[in-house]
RNA sequence: CGGGGCGUAGCGCAGCCUGGUUAGCGCGUCCGGCUGGGGGCCGGGAGGUCGUGAGUUCGAAUCUCACCGCCCCGACCA
């Protein structure tokens, strides 16, 4: 079959929409692949859908290829599954009433009707199974942004794991890690799997996968020498050696009147700002009030705090800063407090400036174990100019989507809906599951994130909605068309996805669409190469361009 | 939810500050013609509740208020 443009909605746009900012969401719409419906709710039109479908596809046989069977489970979800697990009440989930009143939630995943089902495992004979679909996800995100990389409803694949004991559980994460690695790499999708944390998903341990892209939600920290990689908001890293100066055998008084900045302290104290420490209260659920403690050129990373709590907490208010400490803000420090502190582990040794708790002083040379006794923690957020704390190389900070993320969540979800099974012993035991999604859009995104010119997207030959642009230049010249079509059906019989060119367009606007849309070979028809039998030949990434004989094309569209 | 910006023809924009006949421009689109290897040219045409509502005014795209929508930053976030 020969795709005759002609009769197609490729709906071009010669200028980005004003309101796009990331490339993907520029491309995306000028090549008519999506079209905006509402904030977060996008159409795949005909090709982009074309293109998800081929991504979609790469999923199904790397999943089958690790015993993955897909199955189907609705959107429509009754609430009393989430009441079970306790997440009914993340803000995220749009809620709806049928007719007579009864209320169901589109549900953000599916754990809890995967493991619904999963209470028909009844014997550890029957495990491991790995069980996925591709399914519609409606969530109530604040925040839509940036064309397909965060949206209010998207398709995604999410495949759910169930063991018997933990070495299974390994087994089936690393299947479905290797899994993922060979889909982004058929995809030409550059990413690093690097441990994320586990957010709303009650897990133990996740993994994420990100893309590197000009435009994303992420930040993927890694080393030079490839010997480490993380999110920046868990990731490891070495700060520069603090610019200490002397030290002093006990903390010493000194008046700092007004001054209530980290810049302001260093520049008055005439010293670095390492050589300072910056103290955050923070009150935990329970109402304790907790000192967090980080370097004066750090900052607080509040995902690492979380870890390190563990849980939620709030910044104090004024006045509750004011009861605990007796100071205001700006002269808050560890020494006289009599709550707990958590520091960061860069503040182990040497000596700090730190609040005096009394406004407009501070102390030299307080130090951790000498003058207040810490729990340390790693709660800095890595920046640049930060080592690797593998090899102590460089590490590179870039922007990145995350495409994908696994989990292993253990009985987080077997255990209320009490899906268990009878183990070889006799025993009755939770599953132990893990769940594995992929966001086909975002990985579209991504992938003209990073395969995409000034002229539009440069699709890889995997998942291009067309393998071939055959661009007929005829110029209403019926003979030109003539050998067009039969280019095109050569092509298209030896088992080529076409694309032909048949509009009766002028040669520039067809070469500016072919770029639009991207596929990554072309092959152009024209008089003025036809007198001598032949045509030109070009890949879309502009490695190879050329002419052959019109018998060679099907030759040369193999080779390339 | 906080901060900022925008809303005028399918797309991209001007006009608004300083209110005044039929609201403009480019692209696209339709008809005719010339063209035909990087968005070509000539001629003719269609297409707009100026986001919505209220108010000020003799008169509102323009001034005021409210609301709605969209984008960006933050909060948030499998």
């Amino acid at each position: 079959m020969i795709a005759r443009q002609s009769q197609l909605f490729i709906p071009t746009l010669r200028e980005a929409p004003a309101d796009a900012d990331a490339v993907s969401h520029k491309l995306l719409v000028r090549g008519g692949y999506i079209r905006q419906v509402s904030a977060g709710l996008w159409t795949f039109m005909p090709i982009g859908w074309r293109v998800q479908r081929k991504i979609e596809q790469i999923i199904r046989e790397e999943m089958n290829a690790i015993g993955g069977q897909e199955m189907l489970m609705p959107v429509l979800t009754p609430p009393e599954l989430w009441e079970a697990t306790g997440r009914l009440e993340i803000p995220e989930i749009f809620r709806l009433k049928d007719r007579t009143g009864r209320e169901f939630i589109l549900p953000l995943t599916h754990e809890e009707t995967v493991t619904f089902h999963a209470r028909e495992i009844q014997s550890y004979r029957e495990l491991p199974q790995l069980w996925y679909h591709f399914q519609t996800k409606d969530r109530d995100e604040p925040r839509p942004r940036g064309g397909l990389l965060r949206v209010r409803e998207f398709v995604m694949k999410d495949g759910y794991s169930f063991d018997r004991d933990e070495d299974g559980v390994r087994t089936s994460f690393e299947a479905n890690r290797e899994a993922y690695k060979r889909i982004f790499a058929r995809c030409a999708l550059e990413t690093y799997d690097v441990q994320a944390e586990s957010g709303i998903m009650g897990g133990k341990f996740s993994i994420d996968f990100l893309a590197p892209s000009g435009s994303g939600e992420n930040t993927l920290v890694r080393c030079e020498n490839g010997d480490y990689a993380g999110d920046l908001e868990i990731a490891q890293a070495v700060p520069p050696p603090a610019v200490l100066p002397d030290g002093l055998t006990a903390p010493e008084k000194v008046e700092t009147p007004g001054v209530t900045t980290i810049e302001g302290l260093a520049e008055f104290l005439g010293i670095d700002q390492s050589a300072t420490s910056k103290a955050m209260p923070v009150v935990k659920p329970d109402g304790a009030l907790v000192l967090a403690l980080v370097r004066g050129d750090d900052r607080l990373s509040e995902t690492k705090l979380y870890d390190a709590l563990p849980g939620p907490s709030r910044p104090a208010t004024d006045d509750e800063i004011r009861v605990a400490f007796g100071a205001g803000g700006g002269s808050l420090g560890p020494v006289g407090f009599e709550g707990e502190v958590v520091a960061d582990e860069a503040l182990r040794d040497g000596q700090y400036v730190a609040g005096a708790n009394r406004d407009g002083w501070h102390l030299r040379g307080v130090q951790a174990g000498r003058d207040f006794e810490p729990r340390f923690a790693d709660l800095r957020e890595p920046r640049e100019g930060d080592r690797c704390p593998e090899c102590g190389g460089a590490l590179i900070f870039r922007t990145a989507i995350e495409v994908g993320h696994i989990f292993n969540f253990g009985s987080f979800y077997s255990k209320p809906l009490e899906a268990t099974f009878l183990d070889e012993d006799g025993q009755e035991k939770a599953l132990l599951g893990g769940s594995y999604g992929i966001g086909p859009g975002r990985v579209m995104a991504a992938i003209v994130e990073q395969h995409n010119d000034e002229n539009g997207i440069v699709w890889p030959a995997s998942i291009a909605p067309y393998g071939v642009h055959v661009l007929a230049l005829h110029g209403g010249a019926e003979e030109v068309l003539t050998k067009a079509d039969a280019v095109a059906s050569t092509l298209s019989d030896a088992g080529y996805e076409v694309l032909l060119d048949d509009r009766d367009e002028r040669p520039g606007e067809k070469f500016a669409d072919a770029d639009l849309v991207g596929s990554p070979l072309r092959v152009i028809v024209g008089k003025k190469t036809l007198e001598d039998g032949a045509v030109d030949v070009r890949r879309r990434d502009g490695s190879a361009e050329g002419r052959v004989a019109i018998e060679d094309v099907l030759k040369w569209v193999t080779d390339a």
